[in-house]
DNA sequence: CATGAATGAGATTTCATTCAT
DNA sequence: AATGAATGAAATCTCATTCAT
């Protein structure tokens, strides 16, 4: 029992010991960089025992996106907490995911691509219904017409979700954006969005 | 003469084998999966004929990247030679843009790939003050006040570009987004960013 | 216990194959012919095995020649523990140099490329101090004047040095000189060296 | 007539531009560098057309290696012309060589590397024999006895050759030798050659 | 006479993954 | 439960040399 207790924990630690080696390597040297052995050395483990913790390297990939997106979610709900005008509550949350993706740019990269590499991403990562929800939420606030239908919310999601995104990966792209241009752009498309989202 | 014609329209041929080969690849496998040999064994010629038309893997994938933006701009140019109406060369080129991007997602994807490798996109691609010189006039047409300060153009053309490149990015995230739901979308952000620029 | 033993062993062995098989195939082919596949071929391992023992290739070369330099070393050092008189000190160290350089050939070039390759010898070869110490104790001994200033003691070194391993070299040019010449012209060499260091 | 004239004088002129731009290739890159592609660039032909003026890649070094024995000779004749004295002769013959060799570096190892290589240096290198001629005077001249036995000649040549070679060999090995203190080890050496010669 | 084109052979190195122990 | 050892597969790239034209 007291010994069962043990492994078990034993077996969480290390199992968070990957994980945060892997996130650690991504986050330094980028995510092509990182290797099974690596993360091995760095958790000073032989690289077998990584295998009886993950199927295989994607996994661990898969569950490192998986803790972005609990992060991503934590860092918007903690900025929606300090505010509540509608208008304000949508700024913040776009805000802080853009926040996000620039502090962390690798990690959100790594979300990125695998995301678009798996078969079914809503699968892959539960979180992203959350995600969604935040979205959900926001929007309807903002918008003066009801957006409670699927299609309806679903098109307001995209054209948020896709400016956000694309501001993010244009600035991996055009690698000399001055910030404040960036957050300048970031307030015109939000002033823009909400336009469009109190007349639809 | 007749030899050295010959021999001359057979290198060209083979120059466009291999990038044909190469986009084939792409195409098929992603641009990760390229490799020098694929491309050979494709063309069925020996591996290292490639570095006789090519300096190495990179400049493949610069050139293929270059004829992208080629024909990116000469699909947006045809569009809008068909329009007059401010608003509607703004849109039509925007559109433009995605339907490139979603007919052609493996090439859209390696030529913001290979920008955002390069150290210098502006150097890589030549054609892309070509591109950025579409946006400048199409904006100054559609908004009212003078945009031609480069700060002010810089950010409304980070705005469109942004949205664009993330709505063409979300469709490779989310991969069952019907296309009636992004013409909706990109209706719906052509609108606001006009709205935006009207203002700004 | 028994089977961490046999496994250390193991490895030491596997180190000493592939080092053994390099040396082989260097004394066979020269050093110029040496390559991974090569030694991996001789010990009946794969490639990649060598990198979990050696950096890379030139970490296997550094490594021969630093056990070159060793039993260099312990040559001249059981040569010199037999006789007592100066001079023949001097001799003795001299002689056990060119008779080392003479039975191995392929060691001793590759000694002498190795060190001409790297950017600092001295580090790449601790032992050469020792190596170098020798020949400081030898020389203060047959000179009559002081000989300790670093710059009187370099110069004479180099004398020395160069005069054999010129012997050496010149060897590998004319590959038919006759052993009794070189020992002669060995002889004539550290008649005159001494009689320079006696005057100096 | 005159074809075949103009002609020769081509064959000349391509032979003699082949071996200069491997020269220079080889004084500007080391000979390591030195390919038959970069060759072929160089004098702007094409890589076969050097295989219709040498055997192969071989066949060029050693013919180099010749104009480079051609130019030591020339040096050293230069530099012997200039004095008369048996001593200051035979230190001007060893001092030009030493500066040829300091000068061009890479021409003299590929000199040396070469004439290790073959199978009879004699016969690779014809003008060997006028080179040890210069020794065979300049030692006769100097030595009281006489070394005109082709063994004592020879002992006497390989003691000086064996130490001007090795005191560049040594060069390359520790590469932060002081100019002044290599003519002091040269003098030196100098000094005591003479010295053993004159007992011979 | 000259060469463009082509290639075979080979170099080093990295890495995910497995398996006997 | 853990791992050292091992490898298969792959990647990019270089170069001397040949041959049909």
């Amino acid at each position: 029992m007291s010994s069962k207790e043990r492994r078990e924990r034993l077996k969480v630690k290390v199992h968070k010991q990957i994980l945060e080696a892997a996130m650690g390597i991504i986050k330094n040297e980028g995510s092509e960089s990182l290797s099974i052995r690596k993360i091995a050395d760095s958790i000073e483990y032989s690289p077998p025992i990584i295998y009886s913790y993950f199927l295989n390297k994607e996994a661990v990939l898969i569950e490192l996106s998986k803790q972005g997106y609990t992060m991503l979610i934590n860092i918007i709900q903690s900025e929606l907490a300090l505010v509540t005008g509608p208008k304000e509550r949508f700024e913040a949350m776009l805000m802080a995911y853009v926040d996000f993706a620039m502090k962390e740019p690798e990690l959100y990269q790594l979300m990125y691509t695998v995301g678009a590499s798996v078969a079914d991403v809503g699968k892959a990562f539960p979180a992203l219904a959350t995600f969604i929800n935040l979205f959900r939420e926001q929007i309807q606030l903002v918008a003066k017409k009801d957006t409670s239908a699927e299609g309806s919310f679903w098109c307001n999601y995209l054209v948020c979700v896709s400016f956000v995104h694309g501001l993010v990966a244009i600035n991996r792209y055009y690698k000399d954006i001055d910030p404040e241009m960036n957050k300048e752009v970031l307030k015109k498309a939000i002033a823009g969005v909400i336009n469009t989202l109190e007349c639809s």
